[in-house]
Order: structure tokens, then sequence, then C-alpha cells
DNA sequence: TTTTTAACCGAACGGTAGTTTGATTTTTCT
DNA sequence: AGAAAAATCAAACTACCGTTCGGTTAAAAA
């Protein structure tokens, strides 16, 4: 028993036949697992070193501490979305419309948090207020983008809510943090969810006159 | 030292001075108030104790377990919220206009988002998953008001997305979820917050052609 | 006043958490 | 091959968790 990967050391930039992948990442991946799935309190060291098929003890030869991982995987997740939606703006044509621009944010946002590696994105919300407290920096830093994006818009006269962008940016980003959740309910698939987002925030759902 | 209320015990029905307040309901405050700033991990029986001037072991006087307190507060909760927005709902003028009915019901979520006893609404947030499934049931029957009263506007032509209503209820109600945080971000009060989600869900921000 | 009951304390118990440490195994390097 | 470095283990340590329980105080009932 107890196949495992081949427990060799270092062989960091190699290129190697099954899965390389580094510990340290292992390690990070196992964690986000059960916080997202179980919760913070049932990420022991004892039951992350479990799924790397490890013991508790030789996760401190890859982290210092519990509080390393944890402040390892928050970072990582903020910091992938925001170079994804910052990199997105960047590469949209200067005089793209509005709603254009607004449906691409969308889309990666969405995307991001139930791709591949939405395990990440999704730890934020697990985790004790003293914890979250440390990312909240960079987490401003995000809902920035979308702040810039609709002052943007409103500045070109597309989009006029005349209302205040400090309330609008966190009313539309804690509808779409929930798409997980009604992509489960509905079994809509992600761009329909997007679409939806898009033309609700944007035309509102009363019957046109 | 150690002033205490006067350990008096029974006293249910009685008029008296200051706050005859339940010792019962003394402690749910307490616990809330904790799992509310500091998070379910904090939340420990020594320290909900101390919030009462009592020491871990009296707790068990009142309930039987830390879990009786949790799914007490959870349950009151979800339970008061759901009281409000049905009866509110039933008050309503049977001819009422969706947008009256609209923004009646969005007042009715977010001053219990932030009124008096804001605090066992936000206690659900920090829980473990495992304990969150405990109250799904009564969380979906929530929804299920906010989803009726939709599928009623949509009904009678006053509003239409023409789109799934499994998705439009948690994006809108996922929105509305935030408030407290924009609210303490913006300095907004409750109205302008109100005001801003039906206007936004109902018109959207696009520039009126 | 005596008795009874409600409310709380002090101190412990078993369990489990994060972490440390010295030995041990496995891989890489020479 | 052997030496050096990397990676893991086994076992313990301390700390704190939820919970129990017998004794203690204060109010209510008799």
């Amino acid at each position: 028993m107890k196949a495992r990967n081949g427990q060799r050391p270092g062989g960091a930039g190699v290129a190697e036949a099954a899965k390389p992948k580094s510990m340290r990442i292992e390690i990070l991946d196992a964690a986000a697992d059960i916080i997202v799935r179980e919760g913070y309190d049932a990420c022991t060291m004892r039951a992350v070193a479990a799924l790397v098929d490890m013991k508790a003890g030789s996760l401190y030869y890859h982290f210092k501490s519990k509080d390393e991982i944890v402040e390892e995987i928050l970072n990582q997740g903020i910091e992938t979305l925001y170079a994804r939606l910052a990199e997105t703006i960047r590469n949209l044509p200067k005089e793209a419309p509005f709603a254009d621009r607004l449906s691409a944010a969308v889309g990666v946002h969405i995307s991001s948090l139930v791709g591949k590696d939405q395990k990440y994105m999704h730890v934020y919300e697990h985790l004790p207020p003293i914890i979250k407290r440390r990312s909240r920096k960079m987490r401003e830093r995000y809902a920035q983008l979308w702040h810039d994006l609709f002052a943007d818009g409103m500045a070109s006269g597309e989009a006029s809510n005349g209302q205040d962008l400090q309330l609008l940016v966190p009313y539309f980003l804690g509808g779409l943090n929930r798409v997980p959740e009604w992509m489960r309910a509905s079994g809509a698939s992600s761009d329909q969810v997007a679409a939806l987002a898009v033309a609700t925030l944007l035309d509102g759902i009363s019957a046109k006159r």
C-alpha cells in the first residue's frame, strides 16, 4: 500500500511525465478543498496531511504554520482574480462600448468563480473575521477595478444610474458572487448566468414601455 | 466586585425595574454577538459565559449543549425574517403595483439586516457548512416568498425579464445581503440603499434612450 | 424558620488542536 | 559506491475545547 507519488525533492522547473506538481501546491490545493467543502474548522493540519498522504508534522517542512497556508491560498485567489480582470480590461479596445466592457468583466469574474481553480476563490467566505481582514486591502483594489469600469461608463454617458458607485459596485458584486449557488439550483451555464447579470443590470426587469 | 444582575431565579412574566430579560436570551445575544464579530471559532462556551458574567459550566443549566445555542440563534434569525416578509406581503393591498410590492419587500429585508436584532441575521454566514445545512429548508422557504413575488409581477405583465426566476432571485438576494457592507463603506442610509436596489433592478443603469 | 428549588461555581476529564523535535528514510550529488 | 541534502515520520508537548459533576449560594415556598 501507500503508492504515493514517489517522494522526490526539488524539481521545480523540471519537465516530467505525470505530475511533478510541487508539494507546496498540492498542500495548498488540499487545504483549500477542505475549507471550501467542510469549513475552516474542519481544515486541521492532520486532515490536510491525510489528503496528501503525509503526517501532520511533515507539513511544517513546507510551511512554517497553518496561518501561512491559509494566507497563501487567500492571496493566490484574490491576486489571480485581480490579474485576470485587469488584463481583460487592458486588452479591450479603447472605444469598446460600455455594454461590451461590462460583459467582458462579468465573464471573467464568473468564469473564475466556477473555473478550475474556483477552490481558491471561495476560501475567503469561510474564514474567521480576523483572517479575512488581512486581505481587505487587496480586495478593495479589486473592487476598484469595477468602480473604474462603471465610472468610465457613466462619464461617457452610456450608463447613468445617477447613484453612488460606492453603493452600486458592492451591490452588483454581491449578486455575482452567488453565482455558483444559482447555477447549482437552476442548472444554467455560466454563459446564461453572465448574460442574465449583464442584461438585468443594464436594462432592469421592468416591462419595457 | 462582580456587580452582576442580582441572580434571582424564575421571573418570567414578572414586571421588574431594570431588565428582567431572561438569562436564556442574554446568552443567545452574547453568543450571536461573538459569532458575528469574531467568527464561530471564537465563540467558545467560556467566551460566551464571560460576556454574561458566568463560568462556562453554568451555561449548561440553560442549554444542553453549544449546538442547541447555535441552532436556536439560527432559527430565530431566519424565522423572524420570514415572518416579517410574509406579513408585509400579506398586508399589501391586493392591487398594489409590482414596484410597490417590491419596494416593501426590499424595505423589510434591509431593515432586518441592519435593524436592532441584526446580530441574529448575520450569524448564518459565519457557521461551518455542516451546521448551515440544518437551516437550509427554512431558508429555501424564505427564498420562495421572493420567488412568488417576482412570479406575480411577471404574471401581471409588470415585470418581464424573460429569464429564469431560479436565477434572478438568488442574484438579487445575493446583492441585497451585502447591504451592511456597502452602508458602512458609503455612509448611506438604509432608505437610500433600498431605493438604489429597487431602481436598479427595475430600470437598470443603462442610459435611457 | 426550615425546606426546597433555581442558579451558579470550581475543578476536573477526555479529546483534539497546532506545533516541535530527533530520528529515519529517500533522493540527489560527487 | 558513499556523502549530503531533502523529505517524511513517530511521538510527544502544551493549550484549549465542550462537557460533567458535586458542592455552594441565594431566593421562594412551607
